[in-house]
DNA sequence: ATACAAGTTAAAGTTAGCTTTAAGTCAATA
DNA sequence: TATTGACTTAAAGCTAACTTTAACTTGTAT
């Protein structure tokens, strides 16, 4: 089964647009053209396409993007060098959530300090509230907020 | 005590050339200036600053922080918007933290594949081979990404 | 055979979030 | 008082990742 790039965009949920500049910045060196120079995705090729995705959502450059496409042309000499990518982002995104986590925590500790607010009508209250007197809770949110504060000091 | 832009910018780690942008944009109503014109930084002020780098963590734009600071500017009033847009988000990042985990788990299971392929010397082994004989600890990595390219059929 | 939607390219445009530059001012130290 | 490093502004520049435009071609449906 072949695909048009639009047929393909669609698969994708993205616009055709975007799956050109893929091609023009080398990330797609599988796709094969018809006799008229269209492109023709095989449906092998939305294997590919979803780990670009893939990469993509970690935060990695198109450019980087482009150089493990071309690894993986070249085939099992470069097993390790993919490996090795891999392991690198998958550390970095382990270190994105535990950041993200963080800066959960203290949306936590605003939803509480606003809900309070919210009650009784005035920051004044939550902002004036010692950590010790706070629910339990969401005295870790706190903690979290207070070491923040303290760390740019 | 007083900072300058360069100082505070220290404190925080990011360019004074940033902060200088953050006030051109409305993002600080609340710096003074000196008499010749320069800007002063409160150590009170370092409180709303932190908040914009939290703010910027979860995604949000300059433009929506600007509301935001407009909001703490005007004082009680605003308290159940700006309840609502820490609400709001939370749970932008509650889903941003779901969907990096989802994408870790993808690179897991590439982790794995690559370290078998790399063991044998090629990766048509750890791709041909079914899920049930997967080790247990990758198979829910597996799976996921199967269901992944299901997805985009 | 013809119409026409969807494909092709190169090149220009867009957006966000800064950074750099240029020309000038402020303020602390010798 | 003179120097000097850090400040001020407006405006231009930068980068990434697309998107849009314009002029043209392909391939399918009637």
């Amino acid at each position: 089964m072949l695909y048009t790039v639009g047929e393909m965009a669609k698969k994708l949920n993205v616009a055709p647009s975007t799956l050109r500049y893929y091609d023009k910045e080398g990330l797609l060196p599988f796709i094969e053209r018809s006799d008229g120079g269209m492109r023709m995705f095989k449906d092998e090729d939305l294997e590919l396409l979803l780990i670009i995705d893939c990469l993509k959502k970690t935060g990695m450059s198109i450019k980087d993007i482009k150089t493990f496409m071309d690894w993986a042309q070249q085939g099992d000499d470069t097993i390790n060098l993919r490996l090795q990518m891999f392991q690198e982002q998958r550390k970095l995104v382990e270190a994105q959530i535990s950041q993200l986590q963080d800066t959960l925590d203290i949306l936590k500790y605003k939803c509480w300090y606003y809900e309070t607010a919210k009650a009784v009508g005035t920051t004044s209250i939550p902002r004036a509230m010692k950590t010790e007197d706070l629910p339990e809770d969401v005295r870790p949110y706190k903690e979290k907020y207070d070491k923040m504060r303290k760390h740019a000091k």
